[in-house]
DNA sequence: CAATCGTTACTAATTTATTAGTTTGACAAG
DNA sequence: CTTGTCAAACTAATAAATTAGTAACGATTG
């Protein structure tokens, strides 16, 4: 028996193929591939071990329909999401989240929109209504 | 010669000695080592291996002085901050900083008191008139 | 039934990352 | 001057990630 690798994050290639799979919600090898972007040519037989091995790590699940394997996210997109950020944020910001947040804002990647977006999200959370 | 192998992220270990490095100024790889964290046990030659990678990367440039090769940064931590965020933003959040932050408010990792933070942040930086 | 097609399982080759050993050279102590 | 120490440069060993080839197998079809 193989199974049980366990790793936190996702490698480069790995994060391509969930990407993938989260867009489609499940899918066989040969799906996921076909959602990958436009110039990334990749032989069938490595897309199936890198799905292998998704699945030896405990991030997809697989199930045998017919004959073939269809894999589905154990690991929410929702959830790894959260899971980058907190690594980012404990690695290069002191794990202090709104570090992350004043350097995004400084550094003025974002439109006056994407940042009004954000304060209404605040706004809502924090339940701020004198305004 | 050997130089020039140009990436753009760090990988774990850099991350690690560029961080200790960016809170010392500049330093040897004793230095550096010393302000690794506690259990961080790494034989010396290690550390001057990691820092050897750091200076053919590009992302630390050294001066011999006296007979010790003092380190400094060539990329500040905001620029590598700021660089980190572009990636996880492209890789993870479809490229709009913004989902990033609804994934960090909505988390519920955040204290009101960051959370309050983080809106300070927002008002000034979009002239917090209406309220 | 035999050939073939698509798929999985296994194995392997290559590359990159991580850690550390060996060699060499500078220089300071005796 | 010889010896010991320290650091740098080079080399090497191990591990992990990435890519793909080969074998094997079941289903379909000519």
């Amino acid at each position: 028996m193989r199974k049980r690798r366990a790793a936190n994050l996702l490698t480069e290639v790995e994060l391509e193929f969930m990407t993938a799979l989260w867009a489609l919600g499940r899918g066989s090898v040969r799906d996921i591939l076909d959602r990958l972007p436009e110039g990334r040519a990749l032989a069938y037989t490595s897309g199936a071990t890198v799905m292998r091995i998704l699945d030896d790590k405990g991030f997809v699940e697989s199930t045998k329909e017919g004959n073939v394997l269809v894999y589905e996210p154990v690991l929410a997109k929702d959830e790894y999401q959260k899971r980058s950020l907190e690594n980012l944020s404990k690695t290069l910001f002191d794990d202090t989240p709104a570090n992350l947040v004043v350097r995004l804002v400084d550094d003025g990647g974002l439109s006056d929109e994407e940042l009004e977006e954000i304060r209404a999200i605040l706004n809502r959370r924090l339940g701020d209504h004198d305004r």
